[in-house]
DNA sequence: CGGAGGATTGAGAATCTTCAATAAACGTGG
DNA sequence: CCACGTTTATTGAAGATTCTCAATCCTCCG
C-alpha cells in the first residue's frame, strides 16, 4: 500500500517545490510503487543496470564506490527527497552503489518512462536536471574538502552539511540536532580518512565544545565556530528543491 | 565570425552524437556567438552568475574551486565538447570557476533560452541532463581517487583519464600521446597533492617507463601497466556523447 | 551470558608536506 | 640571436599529518 503523491508527507515540507494538482497526478501515475530497504542493506549495487530509479521517501543512506582491495569512498549522503539511480537511467550503469543507513522507503520509477517525462513534462525534466546539477555541486564541495582541507576541517564540513541536509529534508525536526545512524567508519570513508583518525578528530571537536555525538545523535553546539573552521558557505537555493 | 553548427568541425567526430538538419539549425539559432579566451585567463569566475553558458569548441581548460587562504582544488579538466557554466544556468551561481589552460574557443548560449530548449526540444534537454550526469560521474571517480588512492595511483588515474578525454574529444589525433598544456601544479591540485610530491611521483612513473611527460607533451608508454596501477575501468558510453 | 560490531586509545611507521635552494624553460625586448 | 626576468620543474632534507596495528572497552541484542 504505497502513498499517493497527492498526499505525500514530504511534499508538505516548505523546503520542497510545490506542484499543481495536474502535475501531482502525473507523478502519481509515474510512480510504480515503493521499495523498502532495511538499515545496512544495499539499495543499488555499484555497476548494476537497474530498470528503476528512485526518490527517497524516508530514511537516510549513502552513495559509495569501492576499489578491488576493499578501499571505499563514500561519495555523498542521502536524505529524503534525493533522487537515486538516475545514472543507470541516463547512462546505463551505476558507477556508485547506494546503501541504506537507516531503514528506507523509496518511490520507484521506471527508467523506460524517463523519456516520456522529458517529452511530456519539460518542467519535471528541468527538475531532474536541477537535481543532477545540485548533486554535481555537492561532489565538487566534497572533492575540495578531501583534496585540500585538513582532517578537522573535513569533518566539520561534513557534519554541517549533513545537518543542513537533514533539516531541509525533514529528516530531523530540530535545527541543531539530528538522529545520526552513520558509523564513524562512514564519516571516515566520506572524508578520505582512516576511522582511527576520524575518531580522534571527533574527540578534538568534542573537547572544543563544538559538537556532541553520542547515543546515535549529533548536535552542533557552536555552529558559528564550526562553520568558520569548515569555511562553509550556505548554498543559496532560493526556490524549493524539486521533488520528483 | 563564428562557425555555424551545421559545419562545426567538432560534430564530425565519431565520438559525438549526430544531429538531424532540423536539430542543427535549431542549435545554430540557439548559439549566440563565440567566446575566445587566452591561455591562463578565466572563462567563468567562481561565485559568478553569468547570463551565459558554453560548449567548448577548441582548447582545454579546468574547473576549480578555491579556499580563502589560497588552497585550490581542480575539480575536473575540460576538453572540446564539454558543457560549461550550466550550474549558473540552472542553479543561479557557479560554485566552481573555469579557466583556460590553452587558448580556448567556446560557443555561447543564453541561459534565458535554456528553458525554451527544455520545452521545445526534449531530446536536447535529455542531452543536457546526460552531460550533467556524466560530469557527476567524473567527479565521483575523482573523489574516489583523492580520498582513497595513493599518490602514484592518483596520478596514473588522472593521466589516463586526461588522455582518454583528449582522444575522444579530438583534442589530440594520437591514441597514446597528447599536447599537455597543464602545469604540474594543476595536476597536483587535481590529485590533492603538493606540487613537490606530484613531481616526485611523476619521476617515479617515468623511471618505470610508464609515461613520458616533457616539452609540453604527454605519452603513455605502458597503458596496461598504468591502467592496472590506477585500477582504471573504461567507462562504456556506447552512443556518442551529446554535443550541444 | 556471550558474541558482534563499533568506539576508543596508544605507539610506531609511512606518506606526504613544507621549506628552501637550484636548475631549466620560456617569453620579451634589445 | 642573445641577455634577462619570470615561470615552472627539480631536488634534498626536516617535519607533520595521517595511517596501520593491535589491544581494550563499550553497547546492544539474541
Amino acid at each position: 500500500m504505497s502513498v499517493h503523491c497527492q498526499k505525500c508527507p514530504l511534499r508538505r515540507r516548505p523546503a520542497f517545490k510545490q506542484l499543481t494538482e495536474d502535475e501531482l497526478s502525473f507523478m502519481d501515475s509515474f510512480k510504480m510503487g515503493e521499495l523498502h530497504v532495511d538499515a545496512g542493506a544495499p539499495v543499488i549495487l555499484e555497476g548494476s543496470n537497474s530498470p528503476h530509479f528512485y526518490t527517497v521517501l524516508r530514511g537516510a543512506g549513502m552513495r559509495d564506490k569501492g576499489l578491488a582491495d576493499g578501499r571505499r569512498q563514500v561519495v555523498n549522503f542521502i536524505f529524503p527527497g534525493d533522487l537515486v539511480g538516475l545514472q543507470s537511467g541516463l547512462l546505463g550503469e551505476m558507477k556508485h552503489g547506494v546503501e541504506a543507513v537507516s531503514d528506507m522507503a523509496l518511490c520507484v520509477f521506471s527508467r523506460e518512462r524517463l523519456w516520456e517525462l522529458f517529452r511530456q513534462h519539460p518542467e519535471r525534466a528541468y527538475d531532474v536536471t536541477w537535481l543532477a546539477a545540485t548533486e554535481e555541486r555537492s561532489l565538487g564541495e566534497a572533492l575540495l574538502s578531501v583534496g585540500r582541507r585538513a582532517a578537522k576541517e573535513r569533518i566539520a564540513q561534513l557534519l554541517i552539511y549533513m545537518l543542513r541536509r537533514a533539516v531541509e529534508s525533514g529528516f530531523t525536526k530540530d535545527e541543531a540536532r539530528m538522529r545520526f545512524p552513520f558509523r564513524q567508519q562512514d564519516l571516515a570513508d566520506a572524508a578520505g580518512l582512516s576511522s582511527v583518525h576520524t575518531n580522534k578528530t571527533l574527540q578534538a571537536l568534542r573537547r572544543q565544545g563544538m559538537i556532541r555525538l553520542d547515543a546515535g545523535e549529533l548536535e552542533i553546539l557552536k555552529p558559528a565556530a564550526l562553520g568558520e573552521l569548515a569555511e562553509y558557505s550556505e548554498p543559496v537555493d532560493p526556490p524549493g528543491r524539486p521533488l520528483l
